[in-house]
RNA sequence: GCGCCCGUAGCUCAGUUGGAUAGAGCAGCGGCCUUCUAAGCCGUCGGUCGCAGGUUCGAAUCCUGCCGGGCGUGCCA
């Protein structure tokens, strides 16, 4: 719709740069906004006041020739002048109605199929190997998962990559401990099965034992030159730890699997021929030992360039290097269109240097879309970075049982008929979902504070508030003994609450359009945190099984069959399920 | 030092590449359950948008300076 009247405005510029009423050089952005305030219309657009200017005209009267310009259209009902020049459109009821009336045929709800489909690597996830996942990793994982799934529902080819962090010094300190358990007789699986006290205790050992750090760093040599040994203790190593993301991964309800892994170390062949072709590019240049790519863009303390460093003096790579064989990766031999990293904001230095050398290396050409996706921290409610109880960092599994357990006491404090079995289903998906919304529901930039009592509170704009909206309508359709798919009948527009319901209904495709473009999933939670008041205040004013008039009982049951189907479709862009019953 | 980000109601946050009277939720106050789930709905109170200038028909948004906070800034990732 809003595609549509964008459309219409831009070809009634085009006739008047025609006409001659505007220069022919006139450079301009069609912007459409969904006014606040209902007697403003459906849409509203400030084009004749941009134009104005360039223009040389009255901002009110150019938008008088805009409207006289626009084409025969059977969706607008009206357009018209407001204040200084804005242009008030109203979209035309039965075009509202017949565009939900196609929605509720389509899978897609009326997301468009993307006219040109692109190839879309997004790396997202990305922990360090060598420990547990904490609460560091949960932003990237559910914002890159939630932006995944929008661009998938959108018909792109999207390509997850998980870059774990599976090779460096630390392996060293871990493959000694492991050797050192292994010469002891112990059970390695076993020692494994908490890495964060694994890991503690190698660090223990390196900081501490006398000649463990050498052994460990030795380790990393003979690791690095294949040995076999060193390869079986990593491989065993490596396993365990991906198993564990996996399984915080099924829990979170995270598309990630074992095929999407591409490890740092899958790279390491191609490190020597990065630095190669960089010096062939003659990019490259030696300073204090170390391979540098001095770029211009960048400049640093006095005035001095910037290296980017690719090669340190004793000949080791850096990430840097590996993100640049990886941007040649993914668009070579993938073929990306678009690369987008879903990383902490403060790595926003590192990704403008390797975009800027990617593109003037020639890895990616300029077609190719290099987004880093920054997010801020979480924080505890000190205004600190989120820590456990102990003041260490928060293991995600400790996380998220904690979640479940919070969430399984308020479902029993509530009072409720649900069977043991289902509460525990409850308290799963409430908890899991409310963890994963706090965070998306907020503007990814920013830093944002953890609080378990918000998230958990089951008002406002929260995870439980639309699982609560989604079962009210499922209790409608069982109470009436319909599916979501069976209602027949047309959809009338006979009060307030039903118009205000199908108008926020109408616009999903707009804010699915602008979270692919934007990688911003708070937009989505905005918009369903604005259907479930609609529909829970329609809920309220309309009756909908006890009303008399069947037309208009079947309309409201349509009505409500697209809010629960909008709900659905847009949590599980979010990888959130929805509950039947709470 | 230089660079990036942030400062919006008591609290947690929105504010869509300048647009109409700055919006929600929580907390506070007042209503609504013999009818479809009250984990809900309706109403109300609450803001010099850090400060000061500037650009503009129009600034929370852009520019400059200042105050306050965070992060980054050559051999970790």
């Amino acid at each position: 719709m809003k595609q549509q009247i964008e459309a219409l405005l831009q070809s009634a510029v085009a006739d008047l740069i025609a006409q001659g009423t505007l220069p022919e050089d006139i450079s301009f952005r069609i912007q459409l906004d969904r006014p606040r305030d209902k007697s403003h219309g459906d849409f509203a657009s400030n084009l004749a006041m941009m134009l104005a200017k360039p223009a040389k005209q009255n901002p009110r009267a150019l938008a008088e020739a805009i409207i006289a310009a626009i084409p025969d259209n059977d969706l607008l009902a009206s357009a018209e002048i407001a204040g200084p020049g804005f242009i008030n459109f109203s979209v035309d009821r039965t075009h509202l109605i017949a565009q939900l009336e196609q929605a509720y045929t389509d899978a897609r709800l009326g997301v468009p199929q993307a006219e040109q489909p692109q190839t879309v690597v997004i790396d997202y996830s990305s922990p360090n190997l060598a420990k547990e996942m904490h609460v560091g990793h949960l932003r990237s994982t559910i914002i890159g998962d939630a932006v995944a799934r929008t661009l998938q529902l959108q018909g792109h080819r999207v390509i997850p990559q998980n870059h774990v962090g599976d090779w460096g010094t630390q392996f060293g300190m871990l493959l000694a401990h492991m050797e050192d358990i292994q010469k002891e007789g112990a059970s390695t699986a076993l020692e494994l099965s908490d890495l964060e006290t694994f890991y503690k205790a190698a660090k223990k050992r390196f900081d501490d034992e006398a000649g463990f750090a050498d052994r460990a760093r030795s380790l990393v040599v003979k690791l690095q030159s294949g040995d076999a040994h060193c390869q079986q203790l990593w491989t065993q190593f490596i396993e365990t730890s991906l198993a564990h993301c996996q399984e915080v991964y099924d829990r979170l309800g995270v598309q990630l699997t074992r095929d999407d892994v591409m490890a740092e170390s899958a790279y390491n062949d191609d490190l020597p021929k990065v630095i190669d072709d960089l010096r062939a590019k003659a990019l490259l240049v030696e300073d204090q030992g170390a391979q540098c790519v001095f770029l211009e863009e960048f400049k640093g303390k006095e005035d001095e360039p910037l290296p980017i460093i690719v090669q340190k003096k004793d000949g080791g790579y850096l990430y840097a290097t590996s993100d640049l064989a990886a941007v040649r990766y993914r668009t070579g031999t993938l073929n990306a269109d678009r690369v987008i990293y879903v990383v902490d904001a403060r790595q926003s230095l590192h990704f403008q240097q390797i975009f800027t050398l990617s593109r003037k290396a020639g890895y990616a050409r300029d077609h190719v879309r290099l987004e880093h996706l920054g997010f801020g921290m979480v924080l505890g409610k000190d205004g600190r970075p989120y820590k456990s109880r102990d003041g260490g960092v928060t293991k995600l599994a400790d996380l998220l049982n904690e979640a479940e357990r919070r969430a399984g006491e308020l479902i029993a404090g509530k009072g409720t008929d649900l069977s043991a079995e289902e509460q525990a289903r409850v308290a799963q998906v409430v908890g899991i979902s409310s963890v994963k919304y706090a965070d998306l529901s907020k503007n990814r930039t920013s830093d944002y504070v953890f609080d378990w009592d918000t998230m958990l509170s089951f008002e406002g704009n929260t995870a439980p508030y639309l699982l609560y909206a989604y079962t009210r309508v499922n209790s409608l359709f069982q109470k009436a003994g319909l599916a979501l798919a069976d209602v027949t009948g047309e959809i009338r527009l006979h009060s307030d609450q039903d118009e205000a319901l199908a108008s926020k209904l109408a616009q999903f495709p707009e804010v699915i359009a602008s979270v692919g473009n934007k990688g911003m999933p708070h937009f989505l939670c905005a918009y369903m945190f604005e259907l479930a008041g609609a529909f829970s205040s329609f809920y309220e004013a309309c009756p909908i099984l006890n009303s008399d008039d069947e037309a208009l009982k079947n309309s409201r049951l349509k009505l409500a069959a697209l809010t629960a189907r909008t709900l659905q479709q847009g949590l599980a862009l979010l990888g959130i399920d929805t509950l039947e019953k709470m």
